[in-house]
DNA sequence: GGCACACTGGAAACCGTTTTCCAGGAGGTC
DNA sequence: GACCTCCTGGAAAACGGTTTCCAGTGTGCC
């Protein structure tokens, strides 16, 4: 491995002047020294080492991002938009997945501490269990006492700054304009009780059920994912008029069960889901469901945690309501 | 920021102790002092600094991977591959995403080199470009001239060891299945001529169908990805009754395009993918396709470039043809 | 009791950079 | 011409660990 000692050898310079050259520095060098360092590091292929450069430096040009599970578009959207910006502010990335394990997500961060990362991004529901989340915050803090920053895309539970998708808000959206089409009859496939983002759609859904006087949905918990969708659907009590899957890929599963079973989307039942995932618009029938302008949370998040505010700041991320064809209007 | 010192100090021993306690080493340490040392970094909160841990060891335990782009579920499920395998040796990654530009490619194998990760995978199709292949394989071998590994997914065009999906030999066997059922006039959704694993597939398609004595398909370039099945959609011949997308969002593209104009799949016109994204599995109509192992494709290369094998190994995988809806019987 | 040896702990060299500090020379001003 | 300042280059001290020696201790064996 070739080192900058290698190259100032060769320049014949000393190595503060090589280290001038090659890596940017504020202090000048001379036209005929700076050639000779530049073909000699050319000649020799010499690359700095960023281990070395980090250590000395005391910062790295590195972010962390941990997602839950990277082959579910939801995350893979908000990774991307968060890598992009990233890669403007010529920050390389190191990507985690916890395939939904908190515990990973804490070890995680302490792993990304250990390597001085510039930042870390929590991307992903966060869960409602007090000891996972303390610890969490505990790890976090210890990061951050360090000179560590941190964002969060998700709810607002670990006192870092967070993209907040307004979950409750967009369920409930979404639920007064399915009953303005003139559905009454509710079932929620609402995932695991504990997700937070889960509890919350489901949430706001009921509760604006609730303020239209409607009844109380039908609520059938199951994992976060598309078979998740695709069981819960199963359970469903006959005489709902209307699902809400609490995202999109459990909406898919969910009509994948319909299909299956020679019930019709929307014509006996209608489907709507939450997320608007890409990869999904062209899906048939087009599925009924909240906007979330992923790629930018995934971007704002990354600003936020490189930001310089004092406080602690929330952003809330409203959602869309797009009605497709997967839901009817009753009448 | 805790350091090791501090600890050492807190516990009152020396440096060498405190390092061989916390960061695994072969030589024995006391019990006693091992348990002053180990409640000294509870105390203090330390975490080792892994640029340190990585300069002093000339060696770290980062990988680079490198793919086109995050969202498409092709490269998400390889890069899940990859990840899960890499977890499971105790490996960070770092991911980087070129979204499609050779030279951020080479960019990042420069990067990930000053990174001095322990193992590159570079994941998706080479473009034929000898230039840029070149540079690139250059980069690559200064890389692994300071010892570092090397692995690709995609095509046997780097010098490094290889999991090559066997596309010509897929999209042929599909284009015999397809003539199997009766079709005859082909066209392909062909995407970029330049890069490779299209072309191979496009070539694939036809060689097979010349073999079958069957006339040559109707080849539309255009992009790799859905908007560019859907574009290339629009120009297809109208005799042809099968039309071949060289992978799968591109062939989702061509059925939406086909929806909207009123042409049913597969009454009026046949379809079929490459690669048999799990995320379109509930598609309608379900896409004939060729399904490729991707998980264990992502996984298999980080074996390949974490292993020791002093010869460079391309391993060849198969695709399998799975006839589904969307494609009918002509008879 | 003496000796070799295994074992544990510490001092210090080293990993490859950056950056501070110092020295020397050029240029400007009075 | 003396003095000051500005600019450029180099020596050396960090940065935070790991690891090689080396020294001291206790053990087993003859």
């Amino acid at each position: 491995m070739v080192t900058l000692e290698d190259v100032a050898k060769q320049a014949g310079v000393s190595l503060a002047t090589a280290s001038r050259v090659l890596n940017g520095s504020t202090r000048q060098v001379g036209a005929a020294l700076r050639a000779r360092v530049e073909r000699a590091a050319d000649e020799l292929g010499y690359r700095a080492n960023i281990a070395a450069q980090t250590l000395a430096r005391g910062a790295s040009n590195v972010i962390g991002i941990v997602v839950h599970d990277l082959t579910d578009p939801y995350f893979a959207a908000l990774a991307d938009g968060a890598m992009r910006a990233a890669a403007i502010e010529g920050l390389l990335v190191m990507v985690g997945t916890t395939h939904r394990d908190p515990e990973q997500e804490i070890a995680y961060v302490a792993t990304l501490n250990a390597q001085r990362v510039r930042a870390v991004l929590l991307v992903g529901s966060r869960v409602a269990d007090a000891g996972v989340t303390g610890r969490l915050r505990e790890e976090l803090a210890r990061y951050r006492n360090g000179g560590g920053r941190a964002a969060c895309v998700g709810q607002d539970l670990l006192g870092v700054d967070t993209v907040a998708p307004a979950n409750r808000e967009g369920a409930a959206e979404l639920a007064r304009a399915l009953a303005g089409l003139g559905h009454t009859r509710f079932a929620v496939l609402a995932g695991p009780p504990h997700l937070v983002t889960a509890a919350d759609r489901c949430a706001g859904f009921a509760g604006a059920l609730k303020e239209l006087g409607l009844p109380a949905p039908h609520v059938i918990h199951g994992p976060f994912d598309r078979d998740g969708g695709y069981a819960a659907a199963q359970q469903v009590r006959g005489d709902a008029t209307c699902v809400f899957a609490v995202n999109d890929v459990m909406a898919v599963g969910a009509l994948a069960a319909y299909r299956e079973r020679g019930v019709r989307v929307p014509e006996d039942v209608s489907v709507a889901g939450f997320d608007d995932i890409v990869t999904l618009r062209d899906h048939v029938p087009a599925l009924t469901t909240v906007r979330l302008p992923l790629k930018d949370m995934g971007a704002r998040a990354l600003e936020l945690a490189l930001g310089e505010a004092e406080m602690v700041v929330v952003e809330q991320v409203a959602g869309e309501v797009v009605l497709r064809e997967s839901v009817r209007r009753m009448t």
